[in-house]
DNA sequence: TCTGGGGTCCTAGGACCC
DNA sequence: TCTGGGGTCCTAGGACCC
């Protein structure tokens, strides 16, 4: 292992090679790139005067936090009440959220410049597989320190990079390499590297999981690789426990592979404590249908299972669902389907006089061109519900679009000014976690 | 005062079909 | 003597990830 400081660089930029490469060795192809602490990075390049500083992006609640406030205990998902406590001069900065847009493009442009194999998993972070790269641009590990720099002149951010020889691996790599490093696991040195490591690093190991594995002794990646397969099933089930066994033992069959579209969109809406008066449900389904709806007809896409979520004081939460025959893409078919699921689970749930959250998902996506979305309903299609009918909602639905699209979203509006006025987190913060769908 | 919003995948039971 | 086996689809819930 060996430290580099750079120069001039305020951060602490660090390189940790796990093993030296020999002449003849193969060098791992697979880079995870992770941008760090993204939108808590991005406020201190744009304001220098937070640099340094403990800083959370975020209102009620903790989207993002620096390092300065990492090292106290502050995470994200953490209530801004609980994060103040741990971290008395915590500073909280409003989101630019057009600027994590823009700046999480421009680094994957840069990632881009490298191969075709560029898999984006969010706004911040990618796989690449630079096998194919070599010629152009050098050995995997080359080309890992080269993005670094370039993300560094060109967009003013840290970067950490993992390259190993499977995506599970090199994931497992950045985030040891954190924060702004690069960590290289070469080839025939994994176990050492991944034994000590802490089963929590291991991908699809949350809190619960993590409990369990403990209360049989099982901490290390090590040691989950030791454990038989019958042990871990009567732990963890079988299927879960047969894909940590392969990932425990450096077998990850996923490879890296561009674009991919996602399997369901949705939305949802935290609404503090409300009674969940027939008002209050059209008029948050409403909104929530829209904008649901809304990005089905943007891809082209429609969805046959209609997914609705209640949450209730205390967390606890009830989805209903239904599969239909017709794919929805309007947004009022979409939000009666939805308004008569979520009657249905609240009166599967009498007792419950508040509730917490409304959400909205569908699923069972096919491909569908907007020329055939507008294709007459037949008039005895059980899911025509009254009318217009189906062909004359999708008509209205994209006549509004198209409005939107001309003279911005807010030209047209389902929901009420009320709710927005409401919402508590930004349409633009909504739009950032959205996948490519 | 229990905490945002967007997702993925798995499990288990039941209906239904052959 | 109540009764095989396999497959698909749907529904509800839960864990997990960014």
């Amino acid at each position: 292992m060996r430290t580099l400081d750079r120069a001039g660089a305020a951060a602490r930029v660090t390189e940790r090679a796990f093993v030296s490469l020999g002449p003849m060795a193969a060098s791992p192809a697979i880079l995870h790139a992770d941008l760090d602490a993204f939108y808590a990075s991005v406020e201190q390049l744009l304001d220098p005067s937070l640099r340094g500083k403990p800083i959370a992006v975020g209102g009620g609640v903790v989207l993002a936090a620096s390092y300065e406030a990492k090292r106290h205990g502050v995470s994200s998902g953490m209530p801004a009440g609980r994060a103040r406590e741990r971290c008395p001069g915590l500073e909280f900065v409003g989101g630019h959220f057009a600027e994590y847009r823009r700046l999480g493009d421009q680094v994957m442009a840069i990632l881009g410049d490298f191969t075709d194999l560029v898999q984006r998993i969010s706004i911040d972070e990618a796989f690449m597989d630079v096998g194919g790269s070599r010629r152009l641009f050098g050995e995997p590990a080359q080309i890992a320190r080269t993005i670094r720099a370039r993300v560094r002149e060109e967009v003013g951010l840290p970067i950490s990079i993992g390259a190993a020889g499977t995506r599970h691996l090199a994931k497992i790599a950045s985030q040891v390499a954190k924060p702004d490093g690069l960590v290289v696991v070469e080839v025939g040195r994994e176990r050492e590297f991944l034994d000590p490591l802490p089963v929590s690093l291991v991908w699809g190991v949350g809190p619960a999981t993590e409990a369990r594995l403990a209360s049989a002794g099982i901490t290390t990646i090590g040691q989950l690789s030791d454990t038989s397969p019958s042990v871990l099933a009567k732990l963890v089930g079988g299927g879960l426990g047969s894909r940590l066994r392969l990932l425990a033992n450096d077998e990850d069959p996923r490879v890296v592979r561009s674009g991919g579209r996602g399997r369901s969109v949705g939305a949802q809406s935290a609404l503090g404590r409300v009674a969940p008066t027939a008002e209050l449900r059209a008029e948050v389904l409403g909104h929530l249908a829209d904008r649901v709806a809304g990005r089905l007809r943007k891809a082209d896409r429609a969805g046959r299972t209609v997914t609705v979520r209640v949450r209730f004081p205390g967390m606890r939460s009830v989805t209903r669902s239904l599969t239909v025959e017709e794919p929805v893409a309007s947004t009022l078919t979409l939000r009666e389907v939805s308004e008569q699921l979520v009657a249905q689970a609240l009166t599967d749930n009498g007792g419950e006089w508040e509730v917490t959250l409304l959400g909205i998902s569908v699923s069972n996506l096919i491909e569908q061109a907007s020329v055939q979305l507008e294709l007459p309903v037949a008039d005895d299609d059980p899911h025509r519900t009254g009318s217009p009918t189906g062909a004359a909602r999708l008509a209205l639905d994209r006549s509004v679009d198209a409005v939107r699209e001309r003279f911005g979203t807010g030209s047209v509006a389902y929901a009420t000014p009320a709710f927005s006025e409401r919402g508590a987190v930004p349409d633009e913060f909504r739009e950032l976690a959205e996948r490519d769908s």
